[in-house]
DNA sequence: ACGGCAACTCAAAGCGCTTTGGCTAATTTC
DNA sequence: GAAATTAGCCAAAGCGCTTTGAGTTGCCGT
């Protein structure tokens, strides 16, 4: 059943019926809901290529996914995942993902772009300058960066967490409790998130006299077994950090068990902060020593950024409004008081 | 530019164009060169609505993804991304990723084939007698499933790993080292990955003169949380089974945690086998005790999809043909001989 | 010299929708 | 009561491609 049919059926033009089922004002209320009703009835779906050639839009967001066999995609996307289709389920917005060459993600930017395939794109994971936020932009289409970049000459529509407040609130804790040297466990340096973070810790520190020694930082990928070695090599150095702040918790069961292997223990002698997304298969209440975190809810944000973007793409929002979230510090028995 | 344009300073007709592009025989070897280098020179690329509208195919594949805030979308899905990103990347094909209610995926499905937004679908996670699989072959979209179902009267095309022998080895590899009692902490016992792994563990037992005790299988959701929990209930029992098989690395996490718990060891007091789906972030030659293995790369199931449903959208490949992986038995600490 | 046959090329008709630019009849305005 | 609005509807022109059906050529055999 196409347009043309359902118009015949009801002795109406296809304008009309079409304005009529998009809510264009120059139809009577008795005729569109005289269309809308016999539209039901029939089971009459408009056909989606046919109105994106025709309005040019697509009804899709999209994201350019970085692949290669080097290139690993990070658990975290799956719950961010499961927050955008939250949304995006209520309102009949599908997700295209397309597949991209790291080393080249700009040639599949302005594909997808040009093919007008999507309405809206979200971009995550963005470094300092980060190329992609500024090739966007430049092309016009709607997008919102999931994280922050920066030394841009321009603002951006962006959500992001409060990293470095986070990172400061736990490593003051430490702080606190007693500790003079806290180790960094982060992700890779290169992504703005990771920045922020050693910069949270960092301003803790200085607010304690401290600085924080560029040998007390492990940035990396964040797996377990990266957590396992950075831990290792951080703990066995001549005078160690009394404290760890970690920016996963997949590191974290490295570090935990990097601190087993050394005779150590936690939190006697070694305190543990980690950053928690929010994972389904993995806890940090569950750690064999429930570990305290800095918690917010990944799933909550990919949730945030699929209405963002619809909001964008119906013109209800435009702007370059930045939305930081606080984070949660959770405390649980992986901290204690540095030993005297 | 369009085809319009490109046809006029061509001085040729848009269907010689469009022929001499799509590489229809009917043209020319040397109007085809002279097309195919204009179009270079001039960045054309047609229009995917326009071609879509035409054509009715729409170079993308379809996944219907369950959602739902009680819905948790598996950590392995993106490993299995990575794959089908690989392949997808080099062919221009990107996926569609579909938000449904997880009660109600059947609407979905409709709406994405009728609306024709994708040329073939993949489906995961099947169950026993799958109701996805019968619908999507009733509605005669191409399609594979990641996985087998059973009880179906038709025959699909597949691509399923050999759970069933795996556990079976696995299980049979205990069973040689003296153990007479095998644990089994299984995924969703609705998904048949779990029901033939079952099936596996119990072909060993028997073989052996033995019988796979209910009361020794646990099928809950692959959290590590859920490990724990299951693997205490296990250990906790009367006569506890001296070895276990394990369905995920998360929830082999769990388990480590709750033999440690017990003050017992491995494999000191429990041999541990586990599957190992290999993810970047968590591999098992890392855990506290070398952790053996069935192992077999998601990653590499998401490429062969990919390539397949290439290959059956392109008419190259029909039929239903089933694939089945072999899987690996990797023997690394985490098991020893029974004690007597 | 003519019909037949390849080998090429083209104009035009879709694909199913939105949108522009009327048109008619009913209502309002002066 | 004539002129000016306005409400409601429509025919037709796109959107940019593919594909059908119909020519043109040029060359061959007879």
């Amino acid at each position: 059943m196409n347009l043309k049919q359902l118009s015949l059926t009801l002795g109406l033009s296809q304008t009309t019926v079409s304005r009529a089922l998009n809510g264009y004002p120059e139809v009577s209320e008795e005729t569109r809901r005289r269309v809308i009703d016999a539209a039901k009835r029939h089971g009459y779906r408009p056909n989606p290529s046919a109105r994106r050639l025709a309005t040019g839009k697509a009804g899709m967001i999209g994201y350019v996914m970085p692949t290669g066999a080097a290139v690993d995609i990070d658990p975290h996307f799956v719950e961010f995942l499961s927050g955008l289709g939250d949304y995006a389920r209520g309102h009949e917005l599908d997700l295209v993902l397309s597949p991209a060459d790291a080393a080249d993600e700009e040639t599949t930017y302005r594909r997808v772009v040009a093919n007008k395939q999507v309405d809206a794109l979200y971009i995550s994971a963005p470094r300092s300058v980060d190329k992609r936020i500024a090739l966007v932009h430049q092309l016009g289409i709607p997008f919102i960066v999931h994280g922050r970049s920066e030394g841009l000459d321009f603002d951006y529509p962006f959500i992001d967490i409060d990293n470095e407040g986070a990172f400061h609130d736990a490593t003051r804790l430490l702080l606190q409790l007693g500790h003079r040297r806290v180790g960094l466990i982060n992700g890779d340096e290169t992504q703005t998130f990771a920045i922020f973070r050693e910069r949270g810790v960092s301003r803790a520190l200085s607010a304690s006299g401290l600085t924080l020694d560029p040998r007390d930082i492990r940035s990396v990928v964040m797996t377990e077994e990266n957590g396992y070695r950075a831990a290792r090599s951080l703990l066995e150095a001549a005078d160690a950090p009394t404290a760890i702040v970690c920016s996963s918790l997949h590191m974290s069961l490295g570090v935990v068990r990097a601190v087993r292997d050394l005779n150590l223990s936690i939190p006697g002698d070694v305190s543990l902060i980690s950053h928690d997304d929010v994972f389904p298969w993995l806890k940090p209440e569950n750690f064999p020593v429930p570990l305290s975190t800095t918690r917010s809810s990944i799933r909550a944000a990919g949730a945030r950024v699929a209405e963002r973007l619809a909001a964008r793409i119906s013109g209800l929002e435009d702007g370059a409004r930045g939305e930081v979230w606080p984070v949660d510090l959770v405390v649980r028995g992986s901290i204690a008081g540095a030993r005297p």
